[in-house]
DNA sequence: CTGAAAGCGCTTACAG
DNA sequence: CTGAAAGCGCTTACAG
């Protein structure tokens, strides 16, 4: 006669206040459908016993899982903790968690396959985006919600809603904030076989470059996003009279090789060669100099995300990258800019 | 009439191939309890429409949900990435899948209750263990499974399963590796507020070097986990005739602020100062010359940690730490020791 | 070895 | 505003 487990039902709750099942259920999901005294009553006798409705009745009756399928794949990518932490709680706030899963690139689609024929999830944030991305197709081609973190490039055509940070947009502001230190010869530090996102950094670069009338950056090229190999590849761009006095690394690792690079070449980073990167790493932060560098700003970012699972004919979202300026360049930020040029006209 | 959902139920391969729901049944979870003609004909139909078990209806029925909840917080270890993929794999393994969920220190456990009360998941991964940990007793207390990783310090007594990285271990083969290189005088570099984790690190220097015959650790402490901290406090350290030659750094970031101060000192880093640290992060990696560190095996400790979960009477369990020997303190690992001296031996 | 019955805990129409 | 009925998809005893 004892009871095996410590489960509070919806059927004790409506005996403990003398009501039926289902205006506790009631009380749960349309509390305005009820008698104020009622309501009182059943809340009472909820919050007395502790009552929670079992997530997978719910599941099964409202045919949703209230789960969104996100895949993990290794990596030292220090940045997916913080995303991770956001995107929970962009979605706690519409009662959903997140699922956690991981498969190679290539199982990844048969493991969603999976966890949406068990009802497991509803849908799913995808990340690592590709050109002509196959989950993309698929998902999209049934109808299930998803949300990209991250455009296609080379003009494939990309499905479903996306959101992603606007890298040619951050980098526009580096440049702007360079130009403002006084420099004018600007180089763009990338590497071969780079993502889409980096070039894409490299052209906000030369358009930034171009709109301030500046002669278009000098465009060196690691081997390999490494600090060895991009240092390498910056010493020879380092020599002559017209050498960059500023180098916009594509990444921050690439940045700590222009870094390297300079100290070789016996110029302080900072006061005789700036350097800025990208991703606002903890290794930009460790730097000697601290690297100035481009932060993602998560909360939009998964807000955005969050939002086009809801909505799925919601636009692409850009989001502005958020320059993070420190000793390597220690450039105004935008904000700043502002409040000085409004500073200047009220002083006129 | 047309179905609402691309859902296969157990009911449509049961009519599909003209045997009952519960024979259908029988042939995903007892096989073994079938006609080997019947399973080869249910199966078929199975792979044919594709049918995979609601898991709520499973939950529902079965009173399990599959699935750990994880608790994230912001920080940007990168080590977490690494961690969770692994943790996905090894509780795969089981049927089991990651809830990821976020919560301050202090809501976390009331978010582990919400969880548990809407039967969202059967158990937790603990990470993060401080000394009476709340959420430990709590969780023992009722009876549900949950692993630690991490020991707690100080003698307060730890509830449940654990599953730690034997910090003091990999310490004694770091010091035993410096040995070997002809380093005779070290300091072991901490940080004021350090954790229990560090502290054992520091133990795990002290023995290895009363073992070894040598002078106790010269014991540096710096003001924070900072590579700024780190060097001001070491660089006092590095002056006179019986200045230590090897800085065992509690963390990689410190170990990056020991790397810096011998610079500052006019010290080779690796040839006149043998410096170590310990995460075998991306920083450790990245510095110039690469810092020696201590990796943490991650397969070994999520599989001890799903064992667990599993079995909570098992005892808790020590993991060796990995130790990564890089240009900062190039090291003989353990396994090139054994092979050295059985070379030796040999020979003889 | 196979099948009809009961029930897991909830919600969604539908009467009163 | 409130309650009795049906059903979500599955599994667990229990007969045949």
């Amino acid at each position: 006669m004892v009871k095996r487990t410590g489960r509070v039902t919806i059927e004790e709750v409506a005996t403990a206040c003398g009501v039926s099942r289902q205006t506790v259920s009631n009380a749960v999901n349309f509390p305005e459908r009820l008698a104020e005294s009622t309501l009182a009553k059943v809340r009472a006798a909820i919050t007395g016993l502790g009552y929670q409705p079992d997530r997978s009745a719910r599941t099964m009756v409202r045919g949703q899982a209230g789960q969104i399928g996100f895949c993990v794949r290794n990596g030292r990518s220090e940045f997916m903790t913080s995303f991770l932490t956001a995107l929970c709680v962009a979605l706690a706030d519409r009662g959903s968690h997140v699922l956690l899963f991981t498969a190679s690139r290539e199982d990844e689609l048969s493991v969603c396959a999976d966890l949406l024929a068990q009802r497991a999830v509803d849908g799913f944030v995808l990340a690592d985006v590709v050109d002509d991305d196959e989950r993309q197709r698929w998902l999209h081609g049934r109808g299930v919600p998803f949300a990209s973190f991250g455009r296609t490039w080379s003009g494939s055509a990309q499905s479903g809603p996306w959101v992603d940070l606007d890298g040619a947009g951050a980098i526009a502001e580096v440049v702007l904030g360079l130009h403002g230190l006084g420099h004018e010869r600007i180089a763009f530090l990338d590497w071969t076989g780079s993502s889409g996102a980096a070039k894409d950094r490299g052209r906000g670069c030369a358009t930034a470059c171009r709109d301030l009338g500046l002669a278009p950056p000098l465009v060196v090229e690691a081997a390999a996003d490494d600090p060895a190999a991009a240092e390498v590849s910056l010493r020879r761009a380092l020599v002559g009279d017209s050498a960059p006095t500023a180098v916009v690394g594509a990444t921050d690792t690439l940045a700590v090789g222009a870094a390297r690079a300079a100290s070789a070449a016996g110029l302080r980073v900072g006061p005789d060669l700036a350097v800025t990167g990208f991703d606002d790493s903890a290794l930009a932060a460790a730097q000697q100099p601290a690297l100035t560098s481009v932060r993602q700003p998560l909360d939009a970012i998964v807000a955005g995300l969050a939002e086009r699972l809801r909505d799925p004919t919601l636009d692409g979202l850009l989001v502005a990258g958020e320059v993070v300026p420190r000793e390597s360049a220690p450039i105004a930020t935008a904000a700043e800019r502002s409040r000085e040029s409004s500073g200047a006209a009220a002083g006129r």
